[in-house]
DNA sequence: CGGCTGGCGTCGT
DNA sequence: TACGACGCCAGCC
């Protein structure tokens, strides 16, 4: 697991809580350009789902994206950690997005 | 607002 | 070892 996914929980452990980011943003981060479908692959298949906060991710367009244990269980966590969410879509999204 | 295409790494065959 | 398909997207049409 010595590549990107290495430096992709990395950066995302940066993101505190209340806060947010997207998987291009996270992707770039890392040092890819156009890499958020990579990342996302990554989370999917995330060995540890655990210590990495892989809810505290979401698309740019403000939706949440998509998550293993189903998009309620992430919202409930975010909204839990202050990011309030509405009709699938994060409140003040850019605002709670976290730049790197 | 909905749908289609693009670009990147990892996994599976 | 090599090739093709897939995924928790992003952006343009």
């Amino acid at each position: 697991m010595n590549t990107l996914e290495k430096k992709i929980y990395k950066k995302l452990a940066e993101v505190p809580k209340g806060q947010i980011t997207t998987y291009g943003e996270l992707a770039k981060a890392v040092g890819l350009k156009n890499g958020q479908r990579a990342v996302g692959r990554i989370m999917n298949k995330n060995p540890y789902p655990v210590i990495i906060p892989c809810h505290r991710v979401v698309m740019s367009t403000g939706k949440l994206g998509g998550f293993d244990y189903g998009p309620d269980v992430k919202t409930k966590m975010l909204t839990d950690e202050g990011v309030k969410i509405q009709g699938g879509k994060i409140v003040d999204f850019e605002n709670k997005l976290y730049r790197f």
